[in-house]
DNA sequence: TTATAGTTGCCCACAAAGTGTAAAAACGTG
DNA sequence: CACGTTTTTACACTTTGTGGGCAACTATAA
């Protein structure tokens, strides 16, 4: 397990995002590398380590034009771009990149979440709004979770 | 990466649009040619260092005549003109250009993204309904998304 | 031709945004 | 509870983006 749990950070008048010194870790003692890339998704920002996302490319590239593909190009990967950590272990985040995520002037409140082999950025009330909704459909389904052992 | 990112700029009342300083840095320092070409692409307007355009352009004259030749050079090739930056880092759009792309007058937001090798400039509002789509789509494709690594 | 309106380029100035550093506050661990 | 680590706040400074003024130039019409 890399990136696990949820952490209740800030981001700060100027648009920086503080990382949990957990997922730093991560960084620098499984990939070795700080270097951080950052993109949009499903109303989030998604930051991969470098060597992940470089994965993700070299797939992306090697699919055959469609419009998939395109939307793939799109929406995920020309957003994309590395966001460099200050020695507070902050990341400057884009004007664009917060305007896409709901995090505009005076919110500040966001949520990390590790997941997996990306983290996770969200404003933090859609966040619980989401797990709200997740939460409603497991509710419809307690023998499922049952069955898994939860 | 060349040009890569979303940028929320504006666009002035006399057509003016400011181009991002992390993609007039790519021109000095990669290109050493602050030149851009700058023609009518779906929907939008897409600007090429020079050097990339006159790749392009050698490819499409090797190509023999035929019908996606001549609308080659009907619809992306004769639109392309020279767009210098003034000392602001703005490049002058024409009235053409701005009318192809849905940028006349009153109209100020404009979302500037990097392409790998071209930068895309895009009415915000339309930009943001693509995307849209292209997130619909992705919608349906959680499992392509998750193979890919995303 | 002259008058007029529109376009273009150049310049300046202000506002907004980004960067860096330091120090205080909050947190978690022993 | 005290300590060290982590996160947040605060401030100063730099860079970038935006709007506006002005003059030169162009095109059109009287």
């Amino acid at each position: 397990m890399l990136f696990q749990g949820e952490f209740n950070n800030a981001i700060d008048a100027k648009g920086r995002a503080s990382i949990p010194a957990k997922f730093r870790d991560v960084l620098s003692s499984v990939f070795a590398d700080e270097r951080l890339i950052v993109t949009q998704n499903d109303g989030g920002l998604a930051a991969y380590p470098i060597q992940e996302w470089e994965k993700v490319l070299e797939k992306v590239n090697a699919m055959e034009a469609s419009p998939l593909k395109d939307a793939i190009n799109l929406a995920l990967i020309s957003p994309a771009i590395e966001c460099p950590f200050d020695k507070q272990g902050r990341i400057q985040l884009t004007k664009a990149q917060r305007c896409y995520a709901g995090l505009e002037s005076e919110i500040r409140e966001i949520v990390v979440v590790g997941s997996i082999n990306k983290i996770m950025i969200w404003n933090r009330a859609m966040h619980a709004e989401m797990r709200k909704q997740a939460e409603n459909l497991l509710k419809t389904e307690s023998q499922a979770l049952y069955n898994l052992g939860f």
